[in-house]
DNA sequence: AACTATTTATAAGA
DNA sequence: TTCTTATAAATAGTT
């Protein structure tokens, strides 16, 4: 009932999933309370949210009155199957679920554990990728200048060992441009890398997240 | 939903209120496992038919789980709304163990979920980083290409006008050693970087948050 | 929180 | 009950 189909799937989008529950659980609640007043019947509805909220509705009669008649109701089935099962097979039961149960914490531990890893190794990888790249850019920078001062020094030797201006100024003018004014640009652009870096370091190095402790 | 508006109130003809009942049931059962499905809520559904018949949904972690998650989530507050007549409740018993649990488990998945995106966050920065210096540095690469480029010329100037070669000779071999030699050693003391830097970073040292790696 | 194009649910009829 | 169909309601995507 929309612009698209829906798929009988969990839905992986947050927001999305958030804002179909809010309207699909008012829909829900609306429909309860329709076949109850319509029909006369007793309804209980209890829905927990994704993450943990409670939302009830009951007949007038009140939750508890119908979850009572429901234990009741249910009473007789399970007097049979508590009755026909082994009281030992019973706690062997409980023994196992718990020890599968702490199976698969362990293996839910070890993939949330790899997938961590996975992810430090990408960012130290990164890191890694980061200061070899400003080393060699550092490098470099010095090639220009020394060049720079090269080209300076081989001017003043040119100019000297000439002394007429006509000529010299033409190769000044060309040097400086191919090489000054692209360093300094480049410069600049360098420095706003580096206060980003120094965020993420103090994040890195900072003793506990700031994010842990909002929940 | 049909030929003719509903009055909100209960159908006196029985037959007509049995029909409604049967098909509107269906379609409530059906939305209660589409919204348990699709935003991943636990939901608990319980319809006494005006005759008394009984009919249940429950999400797939069975209704007993949830009407126990349900009266341990109401217990706390019952225990909240009474505290202050009875100073004894600070004895934390199973439901109460039980709801408190849920909760945290709840916190921990907000926080997982947090961290998992932080750490993508520093990734794409990260890579982002990677291709602006990338960037800086093909850029340098060029700049030094010219500025190659340009010494070579001025230098075949410098001999053509002068045309002596004792003092071109000299020019000459400044110029390349001081832009071609630089370039190649750095090279290679690049990558002696790399290395030592990443065996560092394997141990964490310094550059990773060190929370990260109890993970 | 509204809007609206669609899908879905269902009331009435067979 | 079940099927069909006209129509009311719910709601997915959008603003």
């Amino acid at each position: 009932m929309g612009r698209g189909r829906v798929q009988l799937k969990r839905i992986e989008n947050k927001i999305k999933r958030q804002v179909t529950f809010s309207k699909r659980r008012s829909g829900l609640m609306k429909k309860a309370h329709e076949i109850s007043v319509l029909c006369d019947a007793d309804v209980a509805l209890i829905v927990f949210s994704n993450k943990g909220k409670l939302c009830e509705y009951s007949t007038d009669s009140s939750m508890d009155k119908i979850l009572e008649r429901y234990e009741s109701y249910t009473y007789a089935e399970r007097a049979i199957f508590s009755s026909e099962a082994d009281p030992q097979l019973d706690t062997l039961n409980n023994k196992e679920l718990q020890h599968l149960e702490q199976q698969l914490e362990s293996s839910l531990k070890n993939i949330r554990s790899r997938k961590t890893d996975l992810m430090l190794n990408s960012i130290s990888e990164l890191q890694n990728k980061e200061k070899m790249l400003k080393e060699q850019k550092k490098n470099m920078e010095e090639i220009i200048a020394k060049a720079k001062a090269k080209a300076l020094a081989q001017n003043a030797a040119w100019e000297q060992q000439n002394r007429a201006p006509y000529n010299s100024s033409p190769h000044h003018v060309m040097i400086s441009d191919s090489i000054a004014t692209p360093t300094s640009r480049n410069c600049q652009t360098r420095y706003n890398a580096e206060e980003t870096t120094q965020a993420e370091l103090r994040l890195g190095k900072g003793l506990l997240p700031s994010w842990m402790l909002s929940g």
